[in-house]
DNA sequence: ATCCGTCAGAGGTAT
DNA sequence: ACCTCTGACGGATCT
C-alpha cells in the first residue's frame, strides 16, 4: 500500500464510484488501524525452513482405523514392522504441555487464538448419530422439496445405489470407529479427534460409495457425485461439527491441511458453501448486523493471482464469470462481495484455502488450508471481457505455519528452479525406482543412514508354495469392476478393492491383486501396488528419531504408498535376531495390532496372513524401511496376494489412513507382540501424539 | 494426455 | 427461489 505505487488509491476511488448500493457508507471511518504497514516484526524472513522443523509430528492424535468396516469383513490392522537406525535421543522438543488440546502437540507456531469475534461457544456440533431427538438435523434439511419431477430419469439415481443399505452401511463405519467418548464428542467444539474422524468417516463413505458407482453400468447423462451424496448423508446424520460459523480458528482444523473435495471443508466447518468461494456471516455491531467474510476459496475459477506465496489477488464473485452461456455483467457490491468489503474496513481475519491441480488426478483439484489472512486494500478491475471485477487483496498473517509454500517450493524442487538444502543424494535407490527417492538431511551432519542395499521387492530364500490352485484372470482389457465372473474380483468378495483412480476403498483381511497368471494388463484396475513408486518420497533425517520417510506430494486417504521390501526369514531367524537385540529393520507379520486408543478389535477378524511373513531389511530393503512408528500414524499396512499359480506372492503394502499434506512425516504403528513375546524389549515412542503410549516394540 | 462444454447439484442465503 | 471459484463425463483437439 504505503509502498505501492499509489495507482491503488485511484482505484480504491472508483470502488465508491461503483458502489450501487446503500450497503457500503462512504466508511473508511474506525478501520482498526492495522499499522500502516510492514508486518510488524516478521521475526525472520523464514529463510530456512527449519527443515524437519515446521513439520515435526504435529499430525494425528486422533485416529484409529481399526476395523475398516468391509462390505463383508471387518478386520483390525495391525501395523508393526521396525524402525530402524540409531536409537532415537530423547529429545523432547515438541511436546505440547498437557493442554487439553488433543493434539495440537508439534506445530511451534500455532494460529492466533481465536479471535475476539468468535461468539457463543458450540455446544453441539458433533451430534449423535441415531440420536431419537436429535435436533441439530431437524432444523436443516429434512424437508427437501421433491423439486418438479424431473426429467423423468433423476429419481432411479436413488433406487438403483439404495440396493445396498447405504445407511446401514453408514452406521457400520461410524461404529468401526469406536468412538468410546462420543458423548463428550457431543458438547465439544470441534477438536483434532472430532475433526479427524468426520474426515475419515467423510472418505471412506464417498470410496465406498464410488466402488459401489464403478460396478454398476453407467447410464449416459446421469453424473454420479459420490462426494455429494456422502456429504449429504453425513450432514443429515450431524456427522459434522463447527457447525456454527465464526471468524478466525476453525478449532481441530490445522492450517496446511489437505482437502479433497469442496463438501469435506463443509463438514468440518471450514467453508460452508459448497460451490461460491466466499463465505460470510452477519456480525453484530451495536445493534445493526453487517456481513463479514469468514473463509474464501482460491481456486483458479475467477482471474485470481499472487506474485507472491503470502499474498493473494481475489476477484469477487458475480459477473457470471464462469457461467459460460450468460452475458458477463459488472460485479455487484453484494452478497459474497460486500462482505469482503466490510471485512476490508473490520480488519477481522478472513481463511484463505487455495486450490491446487492434483497431479496425481489431473480432473481433480485439492484444497489447501493456508491459515489466516488479512484484507488490506480493494479496488475494481476491469475484468478481460471489460466489465467490472471486485479485487481484494490479503495478506497472510505472520507466525503460521508454511502451507502453500511448502507447495511452491516443492514445485521449484522439482522444475530445478531451486535446489532442496540439505540434499545427501537426489535418488538414494540409485534407479532401482522408477522415481527418484531423495536422501537429506539438514538437521546435523550425519551423511547417511548405514550401510544398505537398495532393493524394491521381497527376497525369498525358498519359495513358498502356494496351496492352493489359483487360476489367474482372463479379463483382457483389464479386469472391469462390474464384472462379477473375474474370478479376481470374486476373491476380493465381489468389488475391485480399488476405486476407478486407484484407491483403496478400505482394508480388508486380504487382498488379492491380479498376478503373473493373470493375462490382464499392468494398468489393470487391479493391479495398484506391484507397479513401484507413484509418489514422490524423500528419506529425511529427523529432529530426535533417526531417519525417517516423508513425501513431496499430497497423499489422499487410501492411497498407495509403498511395500515394505526385504529379505524373507522365517521365524526361528528373526527370534536370533532379536535375542542379539539385531531386529530393527524386522516386519513382522504375525505381530497383532496395537489394542487400546485408536485401535480396536472391532471383530474378531484380522488380517489374513497366509503364512507368517517375516521380513528383515536390515540388509537389503526399500524406502519403507526408514518409516518410523507412531502411536497415532498416518499409514497403515495390509497384506496383499498377488495371483500366482505356483508360489505364494505375499507382499505387505502400505496406504494412507488419512490425507497426507507434503512434507509431513509418514509413520504406521509397529503394533505389538504377541503375549508370549511380551517381555521382549521396549523402545521408548518420541511419536509426540497426545495418545503416544510411551514405548512400542 | 489436455481442453472445453454440459449439467445435475448441495447448502446457505435471501425473499 | 436464487446463487455459486463443483466435479464427473463426453467429445474435440493436440503433442
Amino acid at each position: 500500500m504505503e509502498d505501492d505505487d499509489g495507482q491503488d488509491y485511484v482505484d480504491k476511488s472508483r470502488v465508491l464510484n461503483v458502489r450501487p448500493l446503500r450497503c457500503l457508507a462512504p466508511i473508511f471511518p474506525s478501520t482498526p488501524s492495522f499499522p500502516s504497514f510492514p508486518h510488524p516484526q516478521a521475526s525472520s524472513p523464514f529463510m530456512c525452513p527449519p527443515p524437519a522443523g515446521h513439520f515435526p509430528p504435529g499430525f494425528a492424535s486422533f485416529y484409529p482405523f481399526s476395523g475398516y468396516p468391509d462390505s463383508q469383513n471387518m478386520q483390525t490392522p495391525m501395523p508393526f514392522g521396525f524402525n530402524g537406525s540409531i536409537p532415537a535421543v530423547p529429545i523432547n522438543s515438541f511436546r505440547s504441555g498437557a493442554n487439553g488440546d488433543a493434539g495440537s502437540s508439534g506445530r511451534s507456531s500455532r494460529n492466533p487464538g481465536p479471535s475476539q469475534y468468535e461468539e457463543g461457544d458450540g455446544y453441539s456440533d458433533w451430534v449423535h448419530v441415531n440420536d431419537g431427538e436429535d435436533s441439530s438435523k431437524a432444523a436443516t434439511k429434512k424437508k427437501r422439496t421433491p423439486k418438479r419431477a424431473r426429467a423423468g430419469s433423476g429419481q432411479d439415481i436413488n433406487v438403483a445405489s439404495s440396493d445396498v443399505d447405504v445407511d446401514a452401511m453408514v452406521d457400520k463405519i461410524v461404529e468401526s470407529f469406536n468412538l468410546m467418548d462420543f458423548d463428550t464428542f457431543k458438547r465439544a467444539d470441534g477438536d483434532k479427534d472430532s475433526v479427524g474422524y468426520i474426515r475419515m468417516i467423510y472418505d471412506l463413505l464417498r470410496r465406498k460409495l464410488s466402488q459401489i458407482e464403478d460396478s454398476k453400468e453407467s447410464t449416459p447423462g446421469v453424473t454420479r457425485r459420490p462426494d455429494l451424496r456422502a456429504g449429504t448423508i453425513l450432514m443429515n446424520k450431524g456427522i459434522r461439527t463447527n457447525v456454527k460459523k465464526r471468524i478466525g480458528v476453525v478449532p481441530g482444523v490445522e492450517v496446511g491441511d489437505i482437502f479433497f473435495f469442496r463438501m469435506e471443508m463443509c463438514l468440518v466447518g471450514l467453508h460452508a458453501p459448497i460451490m461460491a468461494g466466499i463465505d460470510y456471516m452477519g456480525l453484530k455491531v451495536s445493534q445493526d448486523e453487517e456481513p463479514v467474510a469468514v473463509s474464501i476459496v482460491s481456486s483458479g475459477g475467477y482471474e485470481d493471482n499472487s506474485e507472491d506465496a503470502d499474498v493473494l489477488v481475489y476477484s469477487g464473485q458475480g459477473g457470471n464469470i464462469n457461467n459460460r452461456g450468460m452475458e458477463i455483467t459488472d460485479q455487484k457490491l453484494e452478497r459474497g462481495n460486500l462482505a469482503l468489503e466490510k471485512s476490508l474496513h473490520r480488519g477481522n481475519e478472513v481463511r484463505v484455502i487455495r486450490g491446487v491441480k492434483d497431479i496425481a488426478n489431473p480432473t481433480g483439484k485439492i484444497y489447501v488450508y493456508d491459515g489466516l489472512y488479512k484484507i488490506r486494500e480493494s479496488w475494481v478491475d476491469k475484468g478481460k471481457s471489460g466489465c467490472n471485477v471486485f479485487k481484494y487483496k490479503l495478506v497472510r498473517l505472520s507466525g503460521q505455519p508454511e502451507a502453500y509454500t511448502v507447495w511452491k517450493s516443492v514445485q521449484q524442487w522439482k522444475d530445478g528452479s531451486t535446489a532442496r538444502v540439505g540434499v545427501i543424494s537426489h535418488d538414494l535407490t540409485s534407479g532401482a525406482e522408477s522415481i527418484p527417492v531423495s536422501l537429506v538431511n539438514d538437521v546435523d551432519d550425519e551423511k547417511g543412514p548405514s550401510n544398505f542395499t537398495y532393493y524394491p521387492g521381497l527376497k525369498y530364500s525358498k519359495p513358498v508354495n502356494s496351496n492352493e490352485s489359483s487360476t489367474g484372470c482372463g479379463c483382457q482389457g483389464g479386469c472391469l469392476a462390474g464384472n462379477s465372473s473375474c474370478p479376481c474380483i470374486q476373491r476380493n468378495g465381489g468389488n475391485l478393492p480399488y476405486t476407478a483412480n486407484g484407491v483403496l476403498v478400505s482394508q480388508k483381511p486380504l487382498i488379492h491383486e491380479c498376478g503373473s497368471s493373470c493375462i490382464c494388463p499392468p494398468n489393470c484396475k487391479n493391479r495398484v501396488c506391484q507397479s513401484g513408486l507413484k509418489i514422490r518420497l524423500e528419506v529425511f533425517k529427523t529432529k530426535d528419531k533417526g531417519w525417517g520417510l516423508r513425501s513431496w506430494d499430497p497423499i489422499r486417504s487410501g492411497a498407495f504408498i509403498c511395500e515394505y521390501a526385504g529379505e524373507v526369514i522365517d521365524i526361528t531367524s528373526a527370534e536370533e535376531l532379536r535375542c542379539v537385540n539385531d531386529d530393527d529393520y524386522i516386519f513382522d507379520a504375525t505381530r497383532t495390532n496395537q489394542s487400546g486408543e485408536g485401535f480396536l478389535n472391532a471383530s474378531n477378524e484380522t488380517l489374513k496372513i497366509p503364512f507368517p511373513l517375516i521380513i528383515n531389511a536390515k540388509h537389503a530393503g526399500n524406502v519403507a524401511r526408514f518409516m518410523n512408528h507412531s502411536c497415532s500414524p498416518n499409514v497403515f499396512w495390509q497384506p496383499v496376494l498377488r495371483e500366482n499359480s505356483k508360489e505364494c506372492d505375499l507382499h505387505i503394502v502400505f496406504y494412507a489412513y488419512r490425507h497426507i499434506p507434503p512434507m509431513t512425516e509418514l509413520t504406521y504403528s509397529y503394533g505389538i507382540v504377541p503375549p508370549d513375546r511380551a517381555d521382549q524389549r521396549r523402545k521408548k515412542c518420541l511419536c509426540g501424539s497426545a495418545k503416544c503410549l510411551g514405548y512400542f516394540y
